[in-house]
DNA sequence: CATTAGCACTCTTTCCCCAAGAGTGCTAAA
DNA sequence: TTTAGCACTCTTGGGGAAAGAGTGCTAATG
């Protein structure tokens, strides 16, 4: 994107970006001139309005109506115009304060994390559960419940607690399930997660001996579990916020956004996509694969648990946001979320 | 309520509660003479309208406006007018084919269902996860996080499990927290979780031995559980059909409306209220405690799983609602939720 | 006596038109 | 390069007026 934009150009471009965000209103040349003081005439900026248009960072709606900033602009306002803003004092006592009262576990953590986010953003929050393929493995327990159905608790190294229902499609006694209990405690305590199939494979092959039967049921066991670990698990709050925002009084359209938002597993995949990158990420409208969003922003950010293992939290609002300071809540309040799962270990 | 209603002014009442639900359109005099081809002139049809308003039935929004039924008028359709609908073969048929397809635990089988009730209601739905009080406990297993820190996995004779996280105040060891284990599951295995404070009461009443500390800190463990247990936890899905209803276009009204359906805590308790009702309890309009739903009904009925222990499944919608079928559906589902809880055991 | 036709009346909804307002783009002057 | 001036465009809001739907009352009818 063009830097060849003069000073004054990259000026008016954020009082327009500025104001627009503001009052959702479209920003005419008299109103810049007037209420931000610069020493020009609306003319002038309407010329420069103009260059800008012409690079495309701002559109508008009809011959007379003001201006507007577009995806491209905010894209370039978040790369080359946005200073780091932080968050306050008092502001960032009282999420503290919230996310120290109680701490029953992780779900109640997340859905905990999930609520500050919305409320200090006044936008949709979402929170990604963690995954599980890069935590280490402890400990399993293995229970029968009937015939061929058994309970499958995993716990990770992190303090992890997965729940597996598995169908083992033949009878097991339990004296066989304390046996690949005993196994996967003994031989694989350590072994991540993600790793674990593998090694299972691995000493399938050494030894062909009596084993081998227990090794295959172990095996179904970790492939079933691991299958399932990956599926989306999510906390999604304040999607009422999306009706305050002037852009989302239409009725339809809203509809539309909060059916797509019902899809838990496609929202996963979304906000799990690009996951590895560091630090916050930020999807502004037609930047989502997903078209049901394009009227909106993603902000997300990973957090960290465990060895390398990573959630991913984030908020979705319209693309007119205030977007240094909802960057700025979402990186600190996943540093907090991440400080709180230290505490597991 | 009156009994003293003709039968044609039942009748007169059905079809305007009828078209009223159909349409969302107030109905007026000259329709009802008309589609529903009574041999009645429409100043007749009137007379008979001012009865029903005289006795609360309907009422109309402005004087040229058509007649709307109240929140009475539903009332008496459904204890006195209504008749049991029954869902389609085919419906059925696909409701328990997708019941079917999977089964991996507690969280999948109860998300599933919020998803079927919700579309095949089309109003929002909501699960409430059953209560633990009344299941009867089978085996714990408790692993240590951090000095203080513990993990308890609660499992039940009906397959349920439990995490809880819990903070033991002082450090205990791993040793320590085998014998607590070993504790609860030779003594207490077979006891209902609700009962389990008594037991352990009692035990620690009848011997003041060496073991006193030990009993305490099963208590405390078992005091933090079901304090927890007793929490907020359930499923909500398809909050997007509530747009979908002429009577939900006004933002402002609809935000209202979602923004109460995001304090869990609130709807579970709601939701609880009236659990231990037979069948299904259907509240209308302003028979609910609730401000914020006022203009939605709530239908719901409790589903079964093990010896007493029930949740509740639900769905909330506008007051104009097709009850019979609406009804027969949060029925069904709930014995389909039953039937494949039953298989956990 | 229940039923009905007729009619005046009320209230909402819709449409249209017009004026106001906001803002642009262009041109010519400073 | 900047600015003043001006014509032009498009939206928004208000004010009727007309249409439409429906009621309630009264008087006539079978």
């Amino acid at each position: 994107m063009d830097k060849q934009l003069t000073d004054r150009q990259k000026r008016i471009f954020s009082i327009i970006l500025d104001s627009y965000v503001e009052t959702a209103e479209p920003v005419g040349s008299r109103t810049i001139a007037k209420k931000y003081h610069l020493d020009l005439s609306p003319a002038t900026i309407r010329n420069e309005m103009s260059e800008l248009e012409e690079a495309g960072l701002i559109t508008h709606r009809h011959t007379s109506a003001g201006r507007v900033p577009t995806d491209l602009g905010y894209r370039f306002f978040i790369n080359y115009l946005l200073q780091h803003e932080t968050i306050s004092q008092e502001l960032a006592g009282s999420i503290s304060r919230e996310f120290r009262k109680e701490m029953e576990g992780l779900d109640d953590l997340l859905e905990k994390t999930t609520r500050i986010l919305s409320a200090v953003t006044e936008q949709a929050s979402i929170v990604i559960y963690p995954e599980m393929k890069d935590l280490i493995f402890s400990q399993i327990g293995l229970h029968r419940l009937s015939g061929t159905h058994v309970m499958a608790v995993w716990m990770g190294a992190s303090g992890l607690v997965h729940n597996q229902m598995i169908d083992m499609r033949e009878d097991v006694s339990e004296d066989t399930l304390r046996k690949i209990a005993h196994f996967f405690n003994q031989e694989l305590s350590g072994v991540a997660f993600g790793d674990m199939k593998d090694e299972i494979l691995r000493r399938l092959s050494e030894r062909k001996d009596s084993l081998a039967h227990l090794y295959r049921q172990a095996l179904q066991i970790t492939e079933d579990s691991l299958k399932k670990i990956q599926a989306a698990r999510l906390r999604l709050e304040g999607a009422f916020h999306i009706l305050e925002k002037p852009e989302f009084q239409d009725v339809a359209k809203t509809r539309l956004l909060l059916q797509a938002l019902d899809q838990k597993d496609k929202l996963c995949h979304l906000l799990r996509e690009d996951a590895n990158d560091a630090g916050i990420r930020v999807h502004i409208g037609r930047e989502n694969q997903w078209q049901e969003i394009w009227d909106c922003s993603l902000i997300t950010t990973a957090y960290q648990w465990g060895e390398g293992s990573s959630g991913v939290i984030g908020i979705l609002g319209p693309s007119r946001m205030r977007y240094g300071m909802a960057m700025a809540l979402v990186s600190h309040i996943s540093k907090e979320l991440s400080l709180m799962l230290g505490k597991y270990r």
